[in-house]
DNA sequence: TTATTATATAAGAATTTGATTATATGTTAT
DNA sequence: ATAACATATAATCAAATTCTTATATAATAA
């Protein structure tokens, strides 16, 4: 019955957020360490970290560790349309510029 | 900021229910009236109302009223993804099929 | 070793969501 | 006119979502 689309459903729901959608358009341009996102979002790390484990765990981003960060790429390969679906999201270069115009990574003392 | 995103994440906040998915999947196939709804997805009769409405306020489908019966179609126009994603959903001709057995719109007696 | 930094998880509160039952509106049939 | 049918809305409630603060974990720096 309506248990087949429970799976694709996970998918969307991870992407009915503003903030991760946010998060995902930022990630189109490139991988981003937690504590980058959080002076654009304006949210608090913790906020930042579980939403970034709703992406994860529905496939539409893979972290790595690397020292003390950890940078979230896209998956693409988690869903068929996500190359197309942000594609369609409003452009977010002016937030990364606003963010190296104080140092690449200055913003990582939280 | 982040705000941007709301307008993008209420299309997709309409999309994140398997119950919404399942009568996308079905309006791919065919136009469909509430009560045809109603057996196909063993809901309450204004259980399939709300969630048709929700998708109508997202623009993701119309209606056409005709006697007593109010039929919802997709409204490919609302969303440019929209025919992707209905795509890439699964196949319910069967459920259609089911309906079609016991007499075309015999299920209308809620 | 101890302090600092980056991240993750837990607990709790406010809001949203998705269902139900009851009811209102409007059309068709008798 | 009255009954039956199709749909929509309102009220209510349980579950899910999304934040916050507090705390745990792990790596680097002093």
């Amino acid at each position: 019955m309506t248990e087949s689309f429970e799976a694709t459903a996970e998918i969307y729901k991870s992407l009915a957020d503003r903030t991760r959608l946010h998060m995902l358009a930022l990630l189109s341009n490139r991988e981003l360490c937690v504590c980058e996102f959080v002076p654009i979002l304006g949210l608090s790390q913790p906020a930042v970290s579980q939403h970034l484990r709703r992406l994860k765990h529905a496939g539409l981003v893979k972290e790595r560790k690397t020292a003390r960060w950890v940078f979230y790429s896209l998956q693409e390969s988690g869903f068929p349309l996500l190359q197309d679906i942000v594609h369609q999201l409003p452009d977010v270069s002016e937030d990364l510029a606003r963010l190296e115009a104080l140092g690449q990574r200055v913003q990582c003392n939280l």
